[in-house]
DNA sequence: ATTTTTATGTGACTCGGTCACTGATTAATA
DNA sequence: TATTAATCAGTGACCGAGTCACATAAAAAT
């Protein structure tokens, strides 16, 4: 959080001088809450922000970290996830083209530090909005806060299902469907089992086994880092609760 | 959330006409945040406000209900859990005095239906406001604002440890800390084990096997709905992480 | 006094997670 | 190119947690 500003790909503000009232950066229509939004406390901060491209694998924050940005995620993706002391890793959720970052908004609302960390994914584009400016415009612009607490409120949602998929050991089930879900259209998965298993919040281990029962079961082929799905209605039947 | 307003105690709207200014109804006080504030619109919506009393066992919301208001609670206690398929029950957080409820504020903010339960413990009181009143508010007082953000912006965090607290298997530990921290003068805890289970978010065997192992090494004496503490400073260093 | 409910204790079992290894394949580099 | 290092996948043993099916005992209700 500290380090990448200097990446930066400042937004030119020698050309706001010339801009017409009514303009509006073009990251912005990634955004479709904040598409409509017009007053001018909203458009000079949008103008202002500092757009910021992340390589690869970049840290974008840490447990600890304090929080000096609001974050709008343009392009690219981004993992935020949890470290235990275990040596664990948990997937929180996943920010991409569009999104904001929830753990952050929290502490730009309630205070605080960074409680999991954040990485890139794939070369990710982002704008940022240091925290002064993001109250000052969360206080005057109706139009944004509606968009902060709309996008942050519903975080609270996805939390509740990762506390149920944890909760409730059915990894299997979780499998099949992440496999349904994310193949492509010759109807295979191109992924390590260590992937999936972050993915599911579990372990390689756990996920070897699974995909080794479905192989047996002729539900799946194997090879490494791709699983060619064959019986995909015998997965569909697991995901839907008919068990076989 | 529909029954209980017809057991509201309606706060007296006709005393408001001869109230001061500045005069803020007694609830307030309960919600540091707000005691300060005194920008008439949020005066007004804290006037009108209703207070309603729910009975110990009263269920306020659940899964699935539409989100008619904002909850102040005033006095008393209020556990909000979610109940999975396979009928487990896992305690999100508990309301007690001076707190307000983060499910129902992110679903205001966001939309959306309930996605859990809420059951009063004891006989609590509840301060609420209707949604459409919380959004004028909401828009009108940053005082109002600031104490909603702030309340609300905490809990993402608790629902971190959350997390943690179920991926992270301890329940051993988790017990010990539950025990000491919950104590009574006498170093006691009086309580079965399936409220243990329920307060830990895991099941009575589990707990009832810890509780006969703590007995074994001689930290603890059991007898029906209570748990005797004996050797603190064994379970301190379990707690710890010193493990014996 | 009898029945019902609640609280607790246990053994057998399944599942998920960890550990410690193995071999196989790919990537890096000398 | 040959060698080394890193990554990927598989497996058995083990442990903790959760589930199931009981059993016993105490308390509450009738």
């Amino acid at each position: 959080m500290h380090l990448y500003v200097q990446l930066a790909v400042m937004s030119d503000m020698n050309q706001m001088s010339i801009q017409t009232e009514a303009h509006v950066p073009e990251w912005v229509s990634k955004f479709p809450l904040l598409r409509d939004v017009k007053d001018d406390a909203w458009l000079e901060t949008a103008r202002r922000a500092k757009e910021v491209v992340l390589p690869a694998k970049y840290e974008v924050f840490h447990d600890g970290d304090p929080c000096e940005n609001y974050i709008f995620v343009v392009d690219g993706a981004t993992r935020v996830y949890k470290s235990f002391e275990n040596g664990r890793e948990m997937l929180l959720y996943r920010l991409q083209a569009g999104e904001t970052c929830s753990l952050t908004t929290s502490i730009l609302l309630a205070g605080g530090k960074y409680t999991a960390n954040a990485m890139t994914e794939v070369e990710t584009r982002a704008v940022i909005i240091p925290i002064q400016i993001f109250h000052d415009t969360f206080d005057k612009s109706k139009g944004f806060r509606d968009f902060v607490c709309t996008t942050f409120g519903g975080r609270i949602r996805d939390f509740i299902m990762l506390l149920e998929s944890i909760a409730t050991r059915n990894v299997d089930v979780r499998l099949a469907r992440y496999l349904l879900e994310n193949r492509s259209e010759h109807d295979a998965v191109e992924a390590s089992h260590k992937v999936l298993a972050f993915e599911l919040g579990t372990a390689r281990e756990v996920v070897s086994r699974h995909l080794k029962d479905f192989e047996a079961n002729g539900w799946v082929s194997l090879s490494r880092k791709s699983i060619e799905l064959i019986n995909t209605d015998e997965m569909r039947r697991l995901v839907a609760g008919l068990r076989t």
